[in-house]
DNA sequence: AGTCAAACCTGGGCGC
DNA sequence: TGCGCCCAGGTTTGAC
């Protein structure tokens, strides 16, 4: 579920409630979820922390911790992680939670048992492969044009499976590799190296505003999503293709198609984004 | 280096 | 209602 807007609508939705306060104790309820340590001393060196601060990177959440320890979190496709009071009922996908100094629990939810929670030494991420080689924050100040270009320059393959390689580029999923390739006007099956400047300029302008409109509507819940709060984003309001198959393009009124690339949905203009390339 | 399928899980929607 | 099938926003792994 949750790509970069929705993990970012996450970590500021909590930030106000979490910062300074303390984790008096973690209930574990399903162990899977825990990658590492032991669930046992996972709660012994949570038991008592002060959460100092909270980041995003890629679709991972920091909880950085006393003493060094960072709480590494990842939601993958169905997770919830949603602050609430003690007294309201704990529902059958919640594995995880955290009684907090401030009378409110901090609970992670997740149907399908996908999401990955870590407790590890700050900055010792050798051991969080995904984390670890996480590519560039699409939205940073340093994530450049030229920078870009040359992340582009010699790659060979094709463009969408190229924007949901997080190694390169953190934080882009199934929804808004859709959407920002419609935005771009170009084909998910397009060979990268046979764009051109204007192309590649299109697409750069395309992943930064598409990324950063739905981050100003608090995300897409298609599904599951919700923010710290409970609350529902609004982008999915907004979406041009991802969900529309069969519907009118809002560009030119051609039927959207579903296609397949590299195994997973997708969906595009035939006509805005060049039939050629399918 | 790239490509692809499979695996981890559960639930919703569809056709019959 | 029930059954079987396909679908789902992510990532890793291992084979080619």
């Amino acid at each position: 579920m949750p790509e970069l807007p929705e993990v970012e609508t996450v970590k500021r939705s909590l930030i106000p409630f979490l910062q300074g306060v303390r984790i008096e104790k973690a209930e574990i309820l399903f162990a899977k979820i825990i990658k590492y340590p032991e669930p046992n001393q996972f709660r012994a060196k949570i038991k008592g922390k002060k959460i100092v601060d909270l980041k995003r990177r890629g679709k991972y959440l920091l909880f950085f911790l006393e003493e060094d320890l960072t709480l590494v979190i990842h939601l993958r496709m169905t997770g919830q992680l949603t602050l609430c009071k003690q007294d309201v009922p704990v529902s059958k996908h919640t594995h995880l939670i955290f009684s907090l100094s401030s009378e409110e629990e901090l609970r992670f939810t997740d149907v399908r048992k996908f999401g990955l929670i870590y407790l590890v030494p700050t900055g010792e991420w050798e051991g969080i492969k995904g984390l670890w080689s996480l590519g560039h924050e699409p939205l940073a100040d340093d994530f450049t044009f030229e920078v870009f270009r040359e992340l582009l320059a010699d790659k060979k393959g094709k463009l969408k499976p190229f924007l949901l390689d997080q190694r390169k580029i953190a934080g882009i999923g199934n929804i808004y590799a859709d959407e920002i390739l419609f935005a771009a006007g170009l084909h998910p099956l397009r060979e990268i190296q046979t764009l051109k400047p204007a192309e590649l300029k299109k697409l750069y302008r395309a992943i930064r505003s598409i990324l950063e409109e739905s981050i100003k509507n608090r995300g897409t819940s298609i599904q599951d999503y919700v923010d710290g709060r409970g609350e529902k984003g609004s982008f999915q309001e907004r979406l041009k293709v991802y969900g529309r198959k069969g519907e009118a393009c809002l560009n030119c009124g051609t039927q959207l198609q579903r296609i397949i690339v590299t195994g997973r949905g997708t969906v595009i203009c035939p006509l805005c984004q060049g039939e050629k390339y399918a």
